[in-house]
DNA sequence: CCGGATCCGATGTGATACTG
DNA sequence: CAGTATCACATCGGATCCGG
């Protein structure tokens, strides 16, 4: 981006100097989602290069968006929290998305599927309120996946944080969900429900009642998901 | 950018897809601001280049941003308006603006003055309300600017859209402002009232009483002049 | 594993000039 | 007025590698 700035004094311009270059309101939107550690934004930004996250990270740093701070009892592992003007940077994130929601055409992206991706929004947006007050397991089953991305797991455990896990942690299952990746996709941004994919035969889930029945509900979704589509 | 896509399905990256490019909000901004030709956007962003002003706008209106069409009468010349879709970035392009006055440091970009676009914003927002019912006309005298650049005049008729004029328009002159350039943008941008600097003798407004004293008034300011600064 | 750094070819951008 | 053309240069993506 010639590294330089539009040279002007509006302010538009001169918050989208470090905003508007690319790879920063997604990686942003991933800062602003919880997620502190570089690998783990590497999860949450899978396509970026690891020298342009970190060019990034030292980028948002110099502008006082974000902290890079050690983490204590792990040497040479970093933590990247956002400072207040980093999280004033929600509403702006908010917008983005929203507009996105609305205007931005769905299809080709719906062509360029990531499990991993889903799974690791998914996991972190689950909302346990309404599940038993006990262990949980519940894996995903990919129907159009091979074999190494078609099976994940997640672990709710009550007061702690839900655990996403691609290879069997071994706990009996209290709830298996059998579903396409588009379709899945689908309902985590809102462009479908859980009883319309299940109605058209395109998941299934079988297991505890009380967990089949409350899916909709505790399966939280993009924080998009509300917001009417209307483009064509 | 690789002309490529970030391959999410979130809204926020489809969105940043065609928004976060270089100059792209910044040409939204003045979009959204009312320009509509080719040469009244690039006198708004006067340092991006044609060729991609050019580029920018075939993107904007592939995306459905806005629309090219032909202004009846005048072969060969366009009006760029926005779609509903574009319209509704105006909230993108305020929370933008918003953040960016908040906390975007101001110092290094009071050294990237210009006069052109100042007057230029000013005129599109000076608030005509509170000025006489009649033909006014002010000249603003920059103390510190080569005479070419020196005087500027704005046109104020009833019920039509101001005029700016870099060249004497051998009208009388209703009111002269004599200020220096920093002044001026910085009373643009909320960082100083127009009493505080006539205090402060960096502007002198001499002529017509009712107009100089409602100055504050109908000199437009910047949509964003009226949020705090909290940066350093 | 974690947190990067390095290299190189492809792509995007700026400056300047030019045109119907 | 409304753009193109051209070329040098900056940036980015992808792959690889590295030190703890």
């Amino acid at each position: 981006m010639t590294e330089g700035s539009y040279k002007q004094f509006c302010p538009v311009a001169m918050a989208a100097e470090t905003l508007c270059t690319r790879w920063t309101v997604v990686l942003l939107r991933e800062l602003v989602a919880g997620s502190t550690r570089f690998n783990e934004l590497r999860r949450g930004v899978p396509r970026m290069s690891p020298a342009l996250l970190s060019k990034r990270l030292k980028d948002l740093e110099a502008a006082g968006i974000l902290e890079r701070t050690p983490v204590s009892g792990e040497p040479d592992t970093y933590e990247y929290k956002l400072t207040e003007a980093g999280r004033d940077l929600r509403p702006v994130i908010e917008a983005i998305g929203h507009w996105g929601q609305r205007w931005v055409e769905t299809e080709p992206s719906l062509d360029n599927l990531d499990v991993e991706l889903l799974m690791w929004d998914m996991h972190r947006n689950l909302d346990t309120t309404p599940m038993p007050q006990k262990r949980s397991t519940i894996q995903f089953i990919y129907t159009d996946l091979p074999s190494a991305r078609k099976n994940w797991w997640l672990l709710v455990m009550p007061e702690k944080p839900v655990d996403l896990c691609s290879v069997d942690p071994g706990f009996d299952v209290d709830l298996f969900v059998t579903v396409d990746l588009r379709t899945m996709t689908e309902i985590w941004m809102g462009l479908r429900t859980v009883d319309a994919a299940r109605r058209d035969e395109r998941l299934i889930a079988t297991g505890d009642r009380s967990l089949e029945t409350a899916m909709q509900m505790w399966l939280g979704l993009s924080p998009f998901a509300g917001v009417k589509k209307v483009a064509a």
